[in-house]
DNA sequence: TGCAAAAATATGACCGGTCGTCTATAAAAA
DNA sequence: TTTTTATAGACGACCGGTCATATTTTTGCA
């Protein structure tokens, strides 16, 4: 196997590992130490792959909308159901991974760290910014879909409102995570249904 | 003056210090070392005012908490103003208070504390979801409030719509701190005016 | 009121441990 | 042998927390 293929397979795998505690710890509640621990790395070969803590964080943000992205994609592009229905899919997938795979408690690692580190690196959160607006870039084309099909209220401006129910989301996963429980997740999808949806 | 007194205020002062860089760094981005920097006080007082860093971190929360009351009560209890308008002028207010003072940086302290810390401490988990509680059923009183003037549909339930509401506005604070901009704050109040409170 | 005993508060050196990072060197490849 | 890749562990700084001791304030009694 090619030499740069294998360091790209280790740095991917370092990847993986580390991507679970900055999720589920954040930046300043996980340490180096914890990401080759987990990962069963020396210390040393940590700063071989990366050039920092941040530099590592940056390519897992990277890593972690790219998996997102993969796991819902197929439901907002499928073309056999229509444009409000598919939105409505996709908060509902959504919403399932958080409580089927994540058990209440992780949330969105975007705005995790996002929420955490914004302040504190620009990089980390040129990354996340332009992370999230491809992903509403999304959602705003199914959104016109929806209007010129009179499911959605024409007069409302798609990207604004592709923002406030994005930011609903976001803002739902805190709730979420104090309370330990899917209530805020069901409520949600109410509201999205019934408000915007309708 | 009385000890106990004295020994309340300079709690107060260290507690009011280290709640701001609470609110900016999150719970794992500030040590003891910098609260008692900033408040001029050696390190040993700190532990003769406070059990431990997550004990502070409590009190700094309820004193967060009830700042956040007293700078927003009136405008939800003036009779003077129909239900619905007052609850738009509150959240407009909170909406000011992010821009003006804030520079659209901190966000709501509990939402950031909780986000990061709910799976990691209990203790400030219950403190959290405890305060955010007694602010939503003062909102659901307004609501109920509204409904009954009819400027609020009245089949949507009081309770899961100010769990709502609360949601969104906390969401909308974190892509606040991520764009850096007031972007967010202003789509927020024009989809409650449009929304939620036509 | 004067004053010592006692209680409350202040202080920063210090603890073991961990932090993010770097450098000297070993192992592998060319 | 030279060059590239990878590793081990040392580095100084800092972490949350403790401690013995110094200082101040309050108290009880003469």
């Amino acid at each position: 196997m090619s030499k740069t293929i294998k360091h790209q397979e280790k740095t991917d795998f370092l990847l993986d590992k580390g991507l679970e505690l900055l999720w589920c710890k954040g930046y300043n509640g996980t340490s180096v130490n914890d990401i080759v621990k987990v990962a069963d790395v020396p210390k040393g070969s940590f700063y071989f792959y990366f050039d920092s803590k941040e530099d590592f964080t940056v390519k897992a943000l990277d890593r972690y909308f790219a998996l997102k992205r993969a796991a819902t994609a197929e439901v907002l592009e499928d073309r056999s159901v229509s444009p409000s229905q598919r939105l409505y899919n996709y908060y509902e997938k959504r919403v399932n991974i958080m409580k089927d795979q994540l058990n209440c408690t992780w949330g969105c690692m975007g705005a995790n760290i996002g929420n955490e580190m914004s302040e504190h690196s620009e990089k980390i959160r040129v990354t996340i910014v332009n992370h999230e607006e491809k992903i509403r870039r999304q959602l705003v084309d199914v959104v016109i879909e929806a209007q010129m099909d009179e499911e959605i209220d024409h007069t409302v401006d798609p990207d604004n409102i592709v923002a406030f129910i994005e930011d609903a989301y976001k803002g739902m996963l805190i709730s979420m995570k104090e309370t330990q429980s899917a209530g805020p997740l069901d409520n949600f999808l109410f509201f999205l249904k019934t408000l915007i949806l309708k």
